[in-house]
DNA sequence: ATGGCTACGATCCGTAGA
């Protein structure tokens, strides 16, 4: 069972890419962020051409979650209960014995910034949400953009970026207290290669000089994580002409 | 020198991303 997830940054842009991708990948299941629009707009029917069905939770312009599955997604549900939130950042359902939850926590803007807060305060939420679905779906996987990289291994530049939006302290610490509730980073199971990214600027050639950050995660249950063989990410989409700037990044199970 | 791309929705610039 191979499970992905990928910030397209506009799913109108990326379709084709997707499209290509998912031929080519064949994952079992898909989170997918940043759909960037609205859920009448969303391309169902192209999807479910090519063998997927969807669950999707979009807006105009910014933000927007789904989920694609080969066999049927269950008990659906967005954004995360008790949290009132205007941004469509998070869905979740249920394929075969899999809870799965694709998220796209906030950006920050800059440490101390108003969205910055918003980013802590929605990570709190975040985290007893999933505490509270873990009780309920012993098998939990939750993928998407997290916008945190967990530690300086996932930054092509820790000095410069340290104390950096992304990087800093009490957003690691966001990142912990995820996994503390019953989770785990599923790259990390594995012994990686050094310089591993998900996400490369667009600018000043980002991607050639490898100048990126690991922000996209797939975190997964302690079941989950004794059957998961392989996490990396697939860094040939982000080579294409127009391409998101982030990467898909893919698990596999047992 | 704090820029630099890209997408979007508004128009021919501003907001946001990371």
């Amino acid at each position: 069972m191979k499970l992905a997830t990928w910030n397209v940054n506009s799913l109108k842009v990326r379709l084709p890419h997707l499209v290509d991708w998912l031929a080519q990948a064949r994952p079992d299941i898909v989170c997918l962020q940043e759909l960037k629009l609205e859920d009448p707009k969303f391309p169902r029917s192209e999807l479910e051409a090519a063998g997927y069905q969807c669950a999707f939770h979009g807006q105009k312009t910014y933000n927007g979650v789904a989920i694609l599955s080969r066999t049927p997604l269950l008990e659906v549900s967005t954004g995360i209960p008790g949290f009132q939130d205007e941004q469509k950042r998070v869905i979740a359902a249920t394929a075969g014995e899999l809870r799965v939850i694709s998220v796209y926590c906030p950006n920050g803007q800059a440490v101390g910034s108003d969205k910055y807060e918003y980013k802590l305060r929605w990570f709190a939420a975040l985290k007893s949400y999933l505490a509270a679905e873990l009780a309920r779906c012993p098998r939990l996987v939750v993928a998407g953009d997290f916008n945190v990289a967990p530690d300086d291994r996932d930054v092509h530049d820790p000095k410069a970026w340290e104390g950096q939006v992304h990087v800093s302290e009490p957003e690691r610490a966001a990142w912990r207290a995820l996994l503390a509730v019953g989770l785990q980073d599923s790259f990390r199971l594995f012994e990686q290669p050094e310089k591993i990214y998900s996400w490369w600027d667009y600018r000043m050639m980002g991607f050639r000089r490898n100048a990126g950050l690991r922000i996209d995660h797939v975190l997964v249950d302690a079941e989950s994580a004794r059957r998961c063989t392989a996490s990396s990410v697939d860094k040939a989409p982000r080579k294409l002409e127009r391409p998101s700037d982030h990467a898909p990044v893919v698990a596999e199970f047992s």
